[in-house]
This record gives C-alpha cells, structure tokens and sequence, in this order.
DNA sequence: TTCCCACATGTGATTTTATAACATTTCGAG
DNA sequence: CTCGAAATGTTATAAAATCACATGTGGGAA
C-alpha cells in the first residue's frame, strides 16, 4: 500500500523551502512555465508529461512511481508503471522534477528553468521536501573530488531531518 | 605496512579512494579494527556480519544485496534477503558500512571508526567507489537548513562522474 | 546450575520499485 | 500524404526490500 499521507492545505506555519503558499496558482504558473519551455525547447509537452507534473505539483511533497500511478488511474490515464516511469524520466531529464534517491520518490522541481545542482531537505516525519540549491563543487567534496582527479557530472545531496513544523508538534 | 602493488601515487591518502592499496592488508585489519570496536562496544560481530563485512571490504567497490547474497551461498551461509539485510543494517548502523543509495548498493566504511559524514564518489564507468570526508552543515545546505528552521539528522552526498583512471581511457 | 529473555538467525512469502520487450499510435518534417 | 522517429500501450519479469513467524543462542539473574 502507497502512504498517501492528506494533504492539509491550511499548514501556514513559515519558513523558507516549507513555506505555506498559494498552491493553486503556484501549479498553475508552473505548469505554464513548463509548457513555456517545452515549446521553446521543441520537447514534447504530452498529456501523461504534463499530468505527472501536475500530480507531482499538486502533491508537494515526494511521491513514489506507484502512487504516481494511482493517481494517474483516477485521472483515467493508462497505469503500468513504464507510463509512470518514463514520464518521470523525461522531467527529471528536463529539469522539471527530481528524484529523491534516499526515498525512491520524486518531487516536482521548485526552482523550474535554472541550471542548478539541487539538494534537499526531507522530513521523516511529514515527507515534506524543501529543494535548495547546492555547490557541491566548492566544498569539501569538491575538493576532495580535485585532489582524486575525479570528475564530478552530477551529485546528489540529500538532508533528511525534521521539518520546523514536525519538530513544534512531538 | 608494506605495499605489494607498486604505486607512484600516496598509499595514505585516505580521504580517496581511487589509489592503489595493499588489498589483503586492508582487509585484515579493517576486520581486526571491527571486532575490537564490537568488543569495546559490546556489540556481537556475530558470524554473518562478519562475512559481510569481509565480503564487502573484498570487493572494494558498491555491491548490491543479492550480488552479497550469491558470496554468501557460495562462503556456505544462508543465503535469503534477510539474511543480508541484518547484516548489512547492523554494519551501517554502527557504521562499519555505507548504502550508496544512488545505487542501492553498499560499500565497506573506508573511514572505520572515525564519526563522519561520508560522502562518495561513484564512477559511472567502473563502478568503483570513494569516500571523502564531508561537512554538509557548514556549506550551502546547512546554511538552508538554518535559513528554514530545518534539522538535519543524516546527509546523504554522492557524486557520480569518472574516475581518473576511466577517464585516461576513454 | 538452570531458567529466562533479549537478541540473532532461518525461512517462506510478499511487497515495493524498476525495467525489458515488443506492438501500436501519433506527430511533424519533407 | 507518407515516412520515420518519438511516444504510448501492454504484458511480463527483474531487482530491491520487507514481513511474519519459527527457531536458535548466549549471557545474566535467581
């Protein structure tokens, strides 16, 4: 069974990456940027692209490939997993979401069109993940990278912890 | 110690991984080390983990579960996926090994003993696996997570890219 | 010593995550 | 319109991880 834990839309507690905000107009601008640069880029924004993002979006929170698909069910889209899968490969390869490697999950990109090598903070508690941005680069690894010879393509970085509003309610 | 394979490279460089070593060595006194801090510890390196243990330090690089599994039949052990996963659970909890999880797959501690935050480098070409140092909290992501109110209990940081011996031949 | 109990292991089944393989459809360039 | 590449539909299976419960084991308390 996929943990869908609800999604109450009212948690207004604040701070910066689990900030309470406008959802409704927060997937909808991104949806529209994402059309935005499929169209620019001559990717194919499709129906089951477009839907996964919404879901993703829609959800906030990181989401696994099969509750993705039980989403997608509801919507009256097709739900083997390979729909589910290579929708997400197409966003995750176009930066429009990432995966999440501690927890097999993905989540839709919070800062959609920058170039940037992301890192995020995952709540044990609540499944709440904040995307920041990362400079793997200039820190210790970086350096312990140049001093290997080891060329650096991609990274992940991962935070798992407590979120501030899981950590008010014990 | 004395080095069988001839290097021009530092033996010691034990923030990377990717030099040349004295294997039998390594592996020895990485088991030696393992079992006096159980001892210490009054922790029970029972046989199985110690065989995973060993089986790990052995292959010197990222080793799934059921691959683990195989050696283990063939070292006589019981071989189904508990069997590995206890063992493998007991070894990182006390951090005698790392899950990479960018791999689902799992590597002896180079740093045995020592607290730290690991953080890896995975080449994409040979699969082999570093092991540098890291210090998450004080670069960007920490800075986020204070910025967001958000605690940090465990890090996970992994680069994937090429080796400098892959990348000679390409 | 014996009993007990927490911990560890043995084992079969199942769940969860991901990919292979191949047929069919769709879209847009020419 | 036609062709070919890209995308999707579908069946099956591989790979990774856990559950559930029985059995063994070892060290401390009575």
């Amino acid at each position: 069974m996929t943990s869908l834990k609800p999604t109450t839309e009212s948690d207004d507690a604040s701070s910066v990456g689990f900030t309470a905000h406008d959802h409704a107009a927060c997937v909808g601008s991104a949806l529209a940027a994402a059309e935005d640069r499929c169209a620019q880029e001559g990717l194919r924004f499709t129906p089951v692209r477009r839907k996964v993002l919404e879901l993703l979006l829609r959800e906030h929170r990181a989401i696994g490939a099969y509750a993705l698909l039980d989403l997608l069910r509801e919507a009256g889209f097709s739900s083997q997993p390979p729909v589910a899968y290579r929708a997400l490969d197409f966003l995750s390869e176009h930066g429009f979401a990432h995966k999440i490697e501690r927890l097999n999950a993905f989540v839709a990109c919070a800062h959609p069109g920058a170039s940037h090598t992301p890192a995020f903070m995952i709540c044990r508690k609540c499944d709440a993940v904040a995307e920041a941005r990362s400079t793997p680069a200039k820190g210790t690894l970086g350096a312990a990278a140049r001093a290997a010879g080891f060329q650096i393509e991609r990274t992940v970085v991962e935070a798992e912890g407590v979120c501030p509003a899981c950590a008010e309610v014990p």
